[in-house]
DNA sequence: CGATATATTGAGCACATGCTCAACAAGGAA
DNA sequence: TTCCTTGTTGAGCATGTGCTCAATATATCG
């Protein structure tokens, strides 16, 4: 082997998905894109199993690129609540709702997609409770907290994405704002003092 | 026209697709159900048009069955809150979802459901303020308020139907009961009394 | 080098699916 | 009846797409 063609099909399904969505992308597209035979994606995947995984790395790369790592949970939040709305995010929560409306049929999906809904989960967990630690808001229960912001925020995403109804991308950064702040105990107008 | 094969189509549509989703349903499934030939939808309906058109009837349909009329708001709330959950809305919800996503690619789906989701919006809009108006609870801007309450339910339904975050039933309930009491002012047991 | 194993290719297959269009049927008008 | 309009049919077309498999290239070993 060259140069470990399975990854280059794997990395350029990846790409192409973080492109054009999952379900636009092709068989062909990807080996095309990989520089590689179409027999050779079959030898090493089959289409499911590469989707899903391709679908996952790409759902994590974009989180990274969306959620940056901050030195305090406090900054961490804010740079969350400026950036919950922003066109920046959109290709990660249109891949979002993709996925999770694939995975509602597929399996493999399902599967791949597990770690990251667990993960970022968690992650807003850990924020949660370590702002509470240290007295910045209150959360005495961080996942269930966490569970309820990813939700309204899901919730309010589909809603500005899909326009149904119709909802500017502002008027959801403040309903989600005040939500945030209702639920640490936090004054209205800023989460901090 | 022995008895208005167009209506019969449509009709057809809209049965399959309550019962097996919208992208599910082929063109020869709908001709075959309504006992037409394939030709005659094709003279009829182009298959985008009437797949959003069906869908959207389907979508009503639903609403009508889950979502009944009640003499009082609040009464018509407590429903709402106890069968917000139940399996028993599970096709509606797996409805929308499917729907909402197809919106994000296809005009026709989007102008389709448009009707749908601001008819929710403000069916719910209309409760709250008739209930306020009643001083069941408080409601200054009933319109912002169900579209929180909407956006948190339906990022709840997401994570309940999909497992991506995993969340019980019941577990998502007690959520929304929580955030709807919260959201009217109300005590945090029951929103009555 | 030759032989064997492994990696890779892509034309073509199998299947799915929206839609066409020449043909046919039915009802009414002349 | 004949002719025309309108409604209706379904075999077949055009296209898209995952996957096969015989052929070929490349690497490895003796």
């Amino acid at each position: 082997m060259t140069a470990d063609r399975r990854s280059a099909i794997l990395a350029a399904a990846t790409d192409l998905i973080r492109e054009n969505g999952v379900a636009a992308v092709r068989t062909r597209d990807v080996t095309t894109r990989a520089g590689v035979g179409i027999g050779l994606l079959n030898h090493y995947f089959k289409w499911g199993e590469l989707r899903a995984l391709a679908a996952a790395q790409a759902l994590w790369a974009e989180i990274e690129r969306v959620v940056p790592e901050a030195p305090a949970p406090d900054r961490q939040l804010d740079v969350f609540l400026a950036r919950a709305f922003g066109e920046d995010a959109d290709p990660l929560w249109r891949l979002w709702i993709e996925v999770t409306d694939l995975a509602m049929s597929d399996p493999d999906m399902a599967r791949a997609a597990e770690g990251c809904a667990e993960g970022i989960l968690n992650e807003l967990a850990a924020i949660l409770e370590q702002g509470a630690a240290k007295h910045y808001w209150q959360c005495p229960a961080p996942k269930a907290a966490a569970l309820r912001i990813l939700a309204f925020h899901d919730g309010l995403v589909g809603f500005v994405l899909t326009g149904l109804p119709k909802v500017e991308r502002d008027e959801a950064a403040e309903h989600f704002k005040r939500f945030v702040a209702l639920e640490l105990g936090l004054p209205q107008d800023s989460h901090k003092a």
